[in-house]
DNA sequence: AAACCCCTCCCTCCACAGAGGGAGGGACAA
DNA sequence: TTGTCCCTCCCTCTGTGGAGGGAGGGGTTT
């Protein structure tokens, strides 16, 4: 028996998934919850082999519980299968980063999604072809990661700023604009790149090289 | 004669100080320019004695400015006066490190700013009673170079996963604590180190090596 | 023309962050 | 013992940060 959690914060969605994966042989919907925090609390205790993930969701997301997990590896430790609406270029290559086995759009026939799950219980992966021809692009282009050029010449300043340790208000003096479009690049940033906070954001542009780490801090 | 460089990205700026030390006997103002990019690149040409420094400027700002000119340290290295709008309480201290004479609010009084430039041809320094204070804080307070060694072990636990990029409910989840707590060291890891934000810890802590740039947001 | 992207700025709403202050318990040293 | 420092957690209060909208102008492509 192939125990499976299912999370995602639509019940139409638990709902739809769970009538599909009670259906199978050798599948079993152990549990279901709507939001990140309760994920991790609940796999501890159901112990399931593989989890749908939902990738958007209010509070914690998706990739909030990967990292979680990854925080404690135990021997245990489920098979992941990210959901999600949007084929979301750079959360795929996250994703896939911290474990995540297969990452489906949720246009995914229902067939692939129990295909993924018998696969994940076994260590194997689904890809859809739109997620694999993300990964082979990223591939192709020598470049498992360099997303910067997801980001538009003034976003790039935006994120030099962060890196230095910048506030809003002293990017907008520094870049001669507003505080407010400060903000907007910096949402379009976190959202581009799939970071959730402007700390993340500045350590991502130290590690692309955007500012020296030794220049940072005008240090 | 005293040859002047002027550096500010605001041209009202540069035009009045250029006009008040045009005036002066002795003072010659060589050049002015709107980037920390044209003032190094002018400065090797125009080998100015004293370089009138705007702190905020897009691009290399002021002390990126210093950081370079203190790089290549040529016998005919000019003395720096820094000015800036904000008596931003760190940047005086970093900007004394990196070797500039004298610091000076742009609210100064224009004769000081005349003082200042004479001062500085000769090695001398002006303060202003507001950089005075903010100094002698410093080296009363023993003006430690924001050592580790200032934090305890817990607090350096801390400092170590805002590194990482992680919010203070994860940090309290990884570090078995109260996020109430996380604050607390938080709060005092940003006081003993003089930084104004988590960012700018998460910043230094890299620098430090706390935690290898490439393991910082998982990877 | 229409569609699209970028940059700019505006708004509301809510959560987190950070300051400031209090407080208890444990370890250790004078 | 008293004092000091560390760790823990509590509280209130204010500012920033970030989400999620909308909107106008400029640029390019189709």
């Amino acid at each position: 028996m192939i125990r499976v959690l299912i999370v995602d914060d639509h019940e139409v969605v638990r709902h739809g998934l769970r009538f599909v994966l009670d259906q199978e042989d050798g599948v079993e919907v152990v549990g279901d919850c709507a939001s990140g925090e309760r994920a991790l609390a609940v796999i501890p205790v159901l112990r399931p082999d593989v989890v749908l993930l939902d990738m958007v969701m209010p509070g914690l997301d998706g990739l909030a519980v990967l990292r979680r997990l990854n925080d404690a590896p135990e021997a245990g430790r489920p098979a992941v299968i990210v959901l999600t609406s949007f084929l979301d270029d750079d959360r795929v290559v996250r994703a896939v980063r911290l474990g995540a086995l297969s990452y489906l759009p949720k246009t995914t026939a229902v067939d692939r999604v129990v295909e993924a799950v018998r696969a994940a219980a076994v260590g194997g992966s689904v890809l859809e072809p739109g997620v694999a021809a993300l990964l082979v692009e990223r591939v192709r282009r020598g470049d498992p990661r360099r997303p910067l050029d997801l980001l538009t010449p003034r976003e790039r300043e935006v994120l030099a700023e962060l890196a230095r340790g910048r506030s809003n208000s002293e990017i907008s003096r520094a870049l001669r604009m507003g505080r407010e479009t400060v903000k907007t690049h910096v949402s379009s940033i976190l959202a581009k790149l799939g970071l959730s906070d402007r700390t993340q954001a500045a350590i991502f542009g130290l590690q692309q090289g955007l500012v020296p780490l030794d220049e940072a801090l005008d240090g």
